[in-house]
This record gives C-alpha cells, structure tokens and sequence, in this order.
DNA sequence: GACGGAA
DNA sequence: TTCCGTCAACGCTGT
DNA sequence: ACAGCG
C-alpha cells in the first residue's frame, strides 16, 4: 500500500464551497424565463455588460437532453472555478452549432464584433515566424464564458502558457489517451505509475478526468520555463513509463502500431499553440462529461471504488465540488518542481 | 452562429 | 423580414 | 509534397 502523503483529507474542502454568487443564481433565474419563453434575449452581467444568447432550446447532448441553454448555464454556475483555469490565457475554439453530433469546427481567430468585456490579443500561431498573429479569445471573465457559450462553444481549451508571457508555459500535461479496447482501470493503473515516478521527483501533479474517457496529470512549471523544457520533461516522463510498462503503456504516435488495448500517453501536447480542456469544462462527449479534478487516492482506489469517468457529466458535477471543494486550486499553491531532476532517467 | 446581400 | 451562401485552424512528424 | 495526428 502506497504511503499517504500529507493529511488524510476530510476536513475543510480545499477552497471555497461557497464560490455561491447570488448575481449568477439571478442569471439563471433571467435565463430560465427566456427557455420558458422560447425566445431570443440579453443576459445582463455584473458590470452592466449585456450579452445576447439565444436558440437556448436546441439540444447539444442528446443522449442527456442537455440543451445549449443548459451550456449557458453550465458556465454561469461553475464560472468561480473554471475562470482561474483560463484567465489570460489564448483560447481555441471548437464550435458546435448543431450539438455535439453535428459538423463541428476550429476557429482561432476572435470575432470582429465583442461584447465589451471579452478580452482579445494578438498571438503569434508560431513563435519563431515574423507574424503579427491573430487575435486570440483571452479567458478571464464570465462575459467571455457565456459569449463562447452562444457561439456553440462547449470546452474551454486554452494554451498552457499566459499573456503577455506566452512563449512560456506555466504547466504542462501528460494526457492519458485510452485506446478503443483499453479498460478504464489501466488508464488509473498508468496515471498511478506516472504518479510514483513524479512523488519521487519531488513534482507537485493533479489529476483529472478529461470529460471524455481518458484522464489529464498537470504539473506547474517554475516561472520562465520555456516550452521545450516543459516538453522534454514530459517526454522523458512518458517514455520512462511506457517503457517499464510495455503491456499498458505506449508514446507511440502513430495510431496503427499501437496496441488497441493500451493506454497512449500523450506528451506533445505541451508545444506552443496546442491546448487541453481546462479544469471544471464542459466536453462535447455523448454523456456530458465534465473535465473533473480528483484526488491522487480516488485514481489509487479506484479500482475498488469503481471509479468511471462517466459519473462526472454536467448534472452531477455541482454535487461533488460542494463536497471536495476546488482540488485543483493546488496546482496554483503548490511549488513547482525543478524539471532538471527527471533528466537522471536518462540512460 | 454571424454576417451581408438578394429576394 | 426572410432566405441563402459563405466563412470559421494549425504545426509537427514521418514517409 | 503529402498524409496522419491531436
Ligand atoms: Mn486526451
Ligand atoms: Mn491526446
């Protein structure tokens, strides 16, 4: 049985269970006469900010019956937590108009036209070419949330690294894929070994459902760390574990050599310009899955207590977060590591 | 989904 | 007013 | 140059 480390936790919640705002509840309220309604309408922010919303009737999830207005009201009630996430950072679109089964599509590029308050930067789409770039969505504020909202934008995925400093990440991320035959235990078994191997380094990390079906591992970086650095960490992480583990685990890029039933431990998507789903997103998955926060003994125990990315969707999110409060608010408290240490691996 | 131009 | 067409990403890697 | 990848 692994140590524990620190306190059995039990106590006090990691941070605010009361990130309760009585302005959002008379959001919702607003929004839900508009679906009564069936009509188009403005949601007014806190600052006087006016955001139109609308065809708040059509259905995103089918299998749920969850419904854009539903979306809206997803990111108005689970705002407190997903904001720190993405505040300065780019973000990439992915838009659904028609739901989840519908013809979807990227776009980076921010509209001409934005509610005041929705912050824009230009980024360059690549570092070292002599662009000026192209305006990017910046995260930060809840005009922002509920404007993505109305362009049928369901996940929050922005770039590992923040304005004005954006050539440097400030985390990076192993994104545990499982492949179409791997049971759900062997993606917890391989996020416990990258676990190990990260405690004996010394590197703070927290887990996450993606909201689909594999799990994300974030770690801090210290600040200045260049993308590189970040990524050859990651590699070396990565490649350590996949190695000892040939059987769960693989850094295989292409699709067709890797095992159908392993667990694709993804590294590169810590490069400039590529993102994650943030923390507490919603995701464009069949069951409305929620990109969720766990703790390091849910992934160890959850072969016993039956753990299934699946029970943390849109509905039943707001129920576990009043009980565990933020668990990714360590990510911003914890001292990062020094990346330095993981190249004694190689060999 | 937003927008501009045609019907 | 309604209808309709058009537009909305990218860079890295391996072959 | 082009296909595969996320
Ligand atoms: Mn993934
Ligand atoms: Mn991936």
């Amino acid at each position: 049985r692994r140590p524990r480390v620190g306190k059995t936790h039990a106590a006090a919640p990691s941070a605010p269970t009361a990130k309760t705002d009585p302005a959002i509840d008379t959001l919702c309220d607003t929004l839900r006469e508009m679906e009564a309604r069936g009509t188009r309408g403005t949601l007014t922010l806190p600052g006087g900010v006016r955001v139109p919303v609308g065809n708040l009737h059509k259905v995103f999830w089918p299998a749920p019956g969850l419904t854009k207005g539903d979306l809206v009201r997803f990111n108005l009630r689970m705002s407190a937590y997903l904001l720190p996430g993405v505040t300065d950072r780019p973000l990439v679109m992915k838009r659904f108009p028609n739901g989840i089964d519908g013809k979807s599509f990227y776009q980076h590029r921010a509209p001409d036209q934005l509610p005041d308050g929705v912050r824009v930067a230009m980024v360059r789409e690549s570092p070292d070419r002599p662009t000026t770039g192209v305006p990017y969505l910046i995260g930060g504020t809840l005009q922002t949330l509920v404007y993505m909202a109305q362009l049928a934008v369901i996940s929050q995925d922005p770039w590992f690294s923040r304005v004005p400093h954006i050539e440097q990440a400030d985390i990076v991320a192993l994104d545990l894929d499982p492949m179409p035959d791997t049971p759900f235990t062997r993606v917890l078994e391989v996020a416990r070994w990258l676990h190990d191997e990260l405690e004996r380094l010394g590197t703070p990390c927290v887990p996450k459902t993606s909201g689909s079906s594999g799990l994300h591992i974030h770690i801090p970086l210290p600040p200045g760390t260049p993308y590189d650095a970040g990524l050859i960490f990651c590699q070396i992480l990565a490649t350590v574990v996949a190695s000892r583990h040939p059987k769960a685990a693989t850094v295989e890029r292409m699709v067709k050599k890797r095992p159908p039933d392993v667990v694709y431990i993804d590294y590169l998507q810590n490069i400039y310009g590529k993102t994650l789903a943030a923390a507490y997103s919603a995701r464009a998955s069949t069951f409305a899955g929620v990109s969720t926060p766990l703790t390091w003994d849910e992934v160890h125990d959850g072969l016993k207590s039956g753990l299934a990315p699946q029970d943390f969707t849109m509905q039943s999110i707001f129920k576990r977060v009043r009980v565990v409060g933020d668990l990714w608010a360590r990510l911003r408290t914890s001292t990062p590591a020094d990346l330095r240490a993981a190249f004694r691996y190689v060999d």
